[in-house]
DNA sequence: GCGGGGTTCAAACAACCGTTTGAATCGTGA
DNA sequence: TCACGATTCAAACGGTTGTTTGAACCCCGC
């Protein structure tokens, strides 16, 4: 994505991006910035009903990654800018000290930190080693699926779409609830 | 990555790329075929050990996943160029049309197709679509995880790294058997 | 009406990209 | 030894990139 596709397509000039914004960069980060943050605010809204609905007891597994998977799914898919969205999601992702300096830990600390403590709530049984690395896994495959485009239709003929959000991340949460509990995986050490 | 910093790297002239593979797009992807070919191999000749040692029973989930997670593992991570070749593979998934033409479908559809069977062999009772669609979704989540490189480290406070082969695999391929194996998913229709 | 800070614009800038060129060099079979 | 195709090399080419510039423009308080 060049400067002048995107100034073009938004209808402004091209200096204007970096009058307004300094650099191209920094334009990315913003960009990334103002839509990851609604996502993460969603994110634990959804959570905190959960927990208020749930309460005292633990919120199910499957609530808590269906709360985390479907707002940046909903986001991803969206029709405008959603592409573009995952474009440059999966470029900070793929090089995170490319364009994003400290603002992973900013925007996904305090995320990563309630969601840690509310998995450890409900699995108990698990040790802190156990729920750290299996909510990785949980999010890397998140990642994977949000980042594809077009590899669910070529292994299912084309009968599946990734933009059928529902269908999609209802499959990703069950897979995603049966393999953060499974018990077959030798222990960390 | 630019041409000048791989020649210069690889202590060729710039022109050379130009003479022998025509341009910058056929020398990426004759860099991906020839790291993916191997790994391939690898994956089906470890996939046929299982099967011989288990036949006529079908091979256990977790030793499917094994031979199909670990080769690209040990490629991804391999001192020489593995940092290169996880960045070629990114960039491939991430727009597949961008370089990689009609490649994807002659390198991986004998694959996935032998892949799907033999799950089809081990998981009777989980219909077609459901073997592709989890399949998938073991496959999006080695990715997710091939393609980070600081995430698990993030995740853990440093204790786990990407570089440890054993452990990850290992938690992957559990994560993946367990949530292949989910019995909680809606049908898919 | 008018002046000035904030904003937009077309144009140009320097840097870098992938690619091409043509001469120099190499390797080898006659 | 020579000649010729294959390969390497420095240099340049055209094009595109992000960024900068300076003039034009807008808008609102005085």
């Amino acid at each position: 994505m060049t400067l002048r596709e995107v100034t073009a397509e938004a209808g402004v000039n091209l200096a204007a991006v970096n009058y307004h914004f300094g650099s191209k960069r920094d334009l990315m980060a913003a960009a990334l910035q103002s839509r990851i943050e609604p996502v993460n605010k969603k994110r634990l809204r959804r959570l905190s009903e959960r927990i208020a609905q749930h309460a005292p007891a633990p919120v199910p597994l499957g609530e808590i990654f269906e709360s985390l998977f479907r707002p940046i799914f909903e986001t991803a898919r969206s029709e405008d800018g959603g592409a573009c969205f995952t474009k440059i999601v999966g470029r900070a992702i793929m090089d995170p000290d490319a364009f994003m300096g400290s603002m992973h830990r900013e925007l996904f600390s305090e995320l990563v930190k309630i969601y840690i403590g509310e998995l450890q709530r409900t699995c108990p049984e698990l040790s802190d080693d156990e729920v750290r690395f299996r909510f990785y896994l949980a999010v890397s495959l998140m990642i994977g699926v949000m980042t594809d485009t077009k590899r669910l239709k070529n292994f299912t003929s084309g009968k599946f779409s990734s933009d059928d959000i529902d269908t999609v991340v209802q499959q990703l949460v069950g897979f995603a609830v049966a393999g953060f509990e499974t018990t077959e995986t030798p222990k960390l050490k």
